[in-house]
DNA sequence: TTGCGAAGTCAGCGCCGCTAACTTATGTAA
DNA sequence: TTACATAAGTTAGCGGCGCTGACTTCGCAA
């Protein structure tokens, strides 16, 4: 074994973060792939994403995925999860932060959904659109779910809290179009086109208090 | 020349839409090329469109789009631009028949984004986000920016007249936010995990209302 | 120790994007 | 009218990809 590698996990890697082939087996050749494929397409788009990339990254044969994988799509499907676990997992991250109910909470929720946007554009794209074929999986559906139905939740509880005849729920959904679709427009650089160098965050606030009638 | 088949501007096609391959110049690939793109992009999305496919329909080999087009992509950034500008179309028809700067030309243009999005999902995918590539070509920057600074201006202007205090600019890039913000979470299917059944139109009249102020 | 099953490799199929070299048809100029 | 230049097709083929079936290696449990 070379001085240059190192086991992680039960796995050889190579100081570069790819993987070594000096074991007939890998080691956990499922996760590697799936970190893989999440690097990847984060760098790159799921669109120029390739198996046979994450192949070369994990550094096995481009059958070997087929032993842990139904298909591309389902490695595809499995880190789409992930990103709605993530957001699910940052958002009520905030929500605690700030103390549920509070208007402080929403706005941290709405600066986080924003973030992700920004910061993993890429990811942010594979779970909402692009891909009609991913949202109708099972693991997807219930993932994504289960992240934007808390989302309204946590809207839907500061409203109420607010007492205001409006149905909270309708308000929640208001706020969720305009901060999705804010995220949009600005990671596909179509606010460029109309108003460059515009402010966002900006923009946001203003349009939340619209719509909270603040 | 078989009897089931027509010449139709200088090419030969037959009754099925698919191009006959009696002669051996086409007389239009290039139209037919974007043509049948354009209706296979519409049913299946961009990420399933094959331009072996368009060969196939239009009845000619798959080397034959290279005399035409630089590579896929082009034919996929002609189909853009294509989209831009029927929706530009779309939306000042809107605004003609309504009276430029009237509320009622605002409500018509955002219904006529909604429609272009619901009609035309995958056209809508392809336009906005999915594929980043497409957005920095030429005609593609061009025909978008003249589309979506239509809208704004004409939403501008409205504002205007109204005589109100505010940005009337930022009043224009809230709504279109709302809007497009809305039209994503619908057609992808979002609302249904969050809210099924959801009256999207009642959700962007009500969101319209509040971020007018009226 | 052995043998079975999980997890790899290898070889290969069909589809795709794209190219080089060749062929056919067409419009233009002598 | 004919000769030719060239636009616009075809054919053959390369490399990459997703995926499969048959084979091999290795770890674990009896």
């Amino acid at each position: 074994m070379a001085a240059s590698q190192e086991r992680v996990g039960g796995r050889a890697r190579a100081d570069d973060g790819h993987e070594r082939k000096d074991r007939y087996h890998h080691g956990d050749l499922r996760e590697s792939l799936i970190e893989a494929t999440e690097a990847l397409v984060r760098s790159k788009g799921a669109e120029h994403f390739s198996l046979a990339d994450a192949c070369r990254f994990a550094g096995v044969t481009t059958a070997a995925p087929y032993k842990h994988f139904r298909d591309k799509q389902e490695i595809l499907e499995i880190v789409c999860q992930r990103g709605f676990e993530s957001l699910k997992a940052a958002t009520a991250a905030a929500v605690e932060k700030a103390g549920a109910g509070t208007l402080e909470a929403i706005q941290s929720m709405g600066r986080a959904y924003l973030a992700t946007a920004v910061t993993q554009p890429n990811l942010f794209r594979l779970m909402f659109g692009q891909n009609s074929d991913l949202k109708t999986a099972g693991i997807v559906d219930e993932a994504g779910t289960g992240c934007l139905a808390y989302l309204v939740e946590q809207v839907s509880l500061y409203i109420e809290r607010q007492g205001r005849a409006e149905d909270a729920q309708l308000v929640a959904l208001k706020l969720w179009t305009f901060v999705h679709g804010a995220a949009c427009l600005l990671i596909d650089h179509d606010y460029d086109k109309v108003a460059p160098g515009l402010d966002v965050e900006a923009l946001i606030d203003s349009g939340s208090r619209d719509i909270l009638g603040t």
